[in-house]
DNA sequence: AGCACCCGTGTGATCGCTAACATCGGCCAC
DNA sequence: GTGGCCGATGTTAGCGATCACACGGGTGCT
């Protein structure tokens, strides 16, 4: 015996010799494989695979055999065959940027949850930079990883472009993008949002409404401006240029400063809740009072949103539906393939005492 | 020939007849594999694989030679196949309890950017439930997925011992988990913290210090409740029972409402920002002034809380150093084996105007 | 009766890669 | 000079699953 050492056969390091069975239990060192199965149940390995997947043409009477041995040693199939077999690998993978702020971790958290929902897993590439190299570079991460679809929370003009230059391979769907190009797109409907807001402001009768606006290389941003400039023209309201801020609490308080030494600034619909935050902080601290002084409108709905000083009415996203709707859309367009979808949620208006007089007793 | 139609081999469709070589682009449909690399480069796909795992018997000509053909051809190996011939995955789990909250979900984002800097990939399992029961699915459904390593974001104390329960056979860290036990855990000393911010309060002269504290079955809640007792011990300082919410502003606002009421209590502990933003909103409407009649801490140093009305002083936490040291102890055991590791972060105590006069103007 | 066809199942090849040898030439030490 | 070791490379055999096809037997139809 000079050859080469192969590595033992699993099926016989298993079972031990060819005439004796494979141990009832799981006691060996490895988990069990396909193989394993059929030896035990007394089928091939095909037809284990068959009965794994649902496939249709399995006697009763075997399948359950089948699904006994599965039981009796605790197989589970290996992920990594599947993948390289198949060229499936059951995975989403998420291309997140911004996930500092409020909206695209909730984002990425509603992906998650739903691709959980549908038996898929979820690999993460979080892109902390703005430039297009560096989404690039995850996007190929993912799509290298062997991922089944691709979603990008791309809330960013440059994000999106990189994904469209990438032949991918893969259904792609961009969440919080740019409605236009060829692409699947799911998004919340901010211009809608903002008109809303917009028009609760304009029905207060405190002249036109001032905007504390996102960053202009946010889609959302721009969307939400865009829905404000609108709904202000359609009723015939004065458009004063926008504020515009990053989106935290501190860009927001800056903005603030400067809207609270404006007297016709009455009327103030903040891009977010964080900004809105550092505008109320803002305001506070010169004096004017909210409501009765400066009604305020935020974007968001987040969880703290309800306990501002005051109670902040804002625009409720629904990013659990984003999430869903997203995942649904790949699973989608993995199964039938066919063009893009376009998918846009209605956000709604979460009325709060920023914006009435009610039981608010801050004065 | 009647026998089976062999599917076509790789080699013969990509490079054509023997004698031909392989196209100079990757034009074909697949993307390269390493025996199209090796036979571009005229070596032995191990070879390549040697280049590509920089093993270092391999002369410098023959790996220059084997870099340009895996440029030229754009190859990237295949991770499926990688994980199946190799048993690693370069993929780290992450079961993530808890998620809806700040802290969790930056604890998440930060095991997920330091995973990428050490060109790991990350696959999430979030759990929502609290039970024994899903936290296990979750954890078998990354195991299964065959991850190199495990890290559970496990902040009940449920969560921990569904792990330790579970023979997984690969590396785990429990992430602000309980520090007993066997398992290595990482996590920030919330009972420090929570000194910090109590003597911190002390010194204010305001009499004992009241607490809001987080659900008890989270561990940081816990620590942090353990820490604020032991410091009003160490002062000798009169322990009223704690308020217990669950992390919410809701909770937080219920629980201002409570202590808004009692004339002693000049300084409170709050368990999170969260909650702190909702007994601020409280005690506003109560009439108590802050800091001027009561003083106030939170916890996390979210990013509004330098926004609050007024600012918050809280208790910072580092969570991108809390996922960075996660991920390297996971990849210590991964390459050195070994025990168990303990490791605790300092957090750090921001003082802002809940606790001080300075130039807040909130009157 | 004859034949096509479907159902349930098995066989062989293959996915792309790495582990464990095997091999071969050169260099060093005794 | 020769044995031995090392460095560079190739060879073979898997990893654990799926895919395409083969095959035997029952059924329906002519």
């Amino acid at each position: 015996m000079t050859g080469p050492q192969p590595r033992a056969r699993r099926a016989t390091r298993r079972a031990g010799s060819a005439n004796s069975p494979a141990p009832l239990t799981g006691s060996t060192d490895r988990p069990a494989s396909i193989a394993d199965v059929a030896l035990f149940a007394g089928v091939s390995p095909q037809t284990v695979s068959r009965v794994v997947n649902g496939h249709p043409s399995v006697s009763d009477l075997t399948r359950s055999r089948v699904l006994a041995a599965i039981d009796k040693l605790a197989y589970r199939p290996n992920p990594a065959a599947r993948a390289l077999a198949s060229g499936k690998s059951r995975t989403l993978g998420v291309v997140a940027l911004g996930t500092g702020f409020y909206g695209p971790a909730s984002t990425l958290l509603g992906i998650e949850a739903a691709a959980q929902k549908h038996g898929y897993f979820v690999s993460v590439a979080t892109v902390h930079s703005t430039d297009r190299g560096s989404v690039r570079k995850a996007i190929e991460r993912l799509t290298h990883q062997s991922v089944d679809a691709l979603a990008l929370i791309a809330p960013y003009t440059s994000a999106q472009e990189a994904v469209s230059s990438l032949a991918t391979g893969v259904p792609v769907v961009v969440v919080e993008g740019d409605t236009r190009g060829d692409m699947s797109v799911v998004a919340v409907d901010q211009a809608l949002g903002a008109r809303l807001a917009t028009e609760h402001l304009l029905e207060m009768d405190r002249g036109t409404v001032f905007h504390i606006a996102g960053p202009q290389n946010w889609l959302d941003a721009r969307g939400r401006a865009e829905g404000w400039r609108r709904a202000l023209r359609a009723a015939g309201a004065r458009v004063n240029p926008p504020i515009a801020g990053d989106w935290t609490a501190r860009s927001g308080y800056e903005a603030g400063q400067v809207l609270a030494q404006v007297p016709d600034a009455r009327a103030i619909f903040v891009g977010n809740d964080s900004m809105a935050l550092g505008a109320l902080l803002a305001l506070h601290e010169h004096g004017r009072r909210v409501p009765d002084d400066v009604a305020l409108v935020g974007f968001d709905d987040s969880p703290d949103a309800a306990y501002f000083c005051p109670p902040l009415t804002t625009v409720r996203q629904d990013f659990a539906a984003l999430g869903e709707t997203a995942v649904r859309v790949l699973l989608e367009q993995l199964r039938q393939g066919g063009g893009a979808r376009h998918e846009l949620l209605g956000p709604t208006l979460v009325v709060r005492q920023s914006t009435t007089a009610g039981p608010w007793a801050g004065d």
